[in-house]
DNA sequence: TATTTGACCAAGA
DNA sequence: ATCTTGGCCAAAT
């Protein structure tokens, strides 16, 4: 069968890249309550693409599983959100992470330590 | 293959 | 404090 030459193609879901896939199963670690940052997140996976790693949250963060609310700026600004910024402040306040004027009060106090996986 | 685009970052004016 | 600029690097175009 001839296909139409420029036949709409099917949505297919895209396979995570690699990349991708480091990025979520790294921020799957973190604990209820505790935050990291875009640049912490990126040198954790050995890169300073700090840019790429908000480009493979707003890609399907694989919804619930991944925490993709737990990641904020580095200067404690919340950061974008696939459903809004406000919703992931709501998603944050739940979780006891004081906010106040779209920051992260004490963001050293919430910072998860990739390290020695804790607090 | 080349260019553009980011849920960012840091330093300067 | 806000705004601009240059830099970073994976993915998308």
């Amino acid at each position: 069968m001839a296909m139409p030459k420029s036949s709409a193609p099917i949505e297919h879901t895209p396979s995570p890249t690699p990349f991708q896939s480091r990025v979520y199963a790294l921020l799957k670690e973190i604990p209820h309550g505790k935050v990291t940052t875009y640049k912490r997140l990126a040198e954790a996976l050995g890169t300073r693409a700090y840019q790429a790693v908000g480009q493979a949250l707003t890609r399907n963060p694989n919804p619930v599983v991944v925490p993709c609310h737990r990641v904020v700026k580095e200067n404690g600004e919340i950061g974008g959100y696939a459903y809004g910024s406000e919703q992931k402040r709501r998603l944050l306040e739940a979780e006891d992470v004081a906010i106040r004027n779209g920051r992260i009060v004490d963001l050293e106090a919430v910072l998860f330590d990739f390290e020695n996986q804790r607090a």
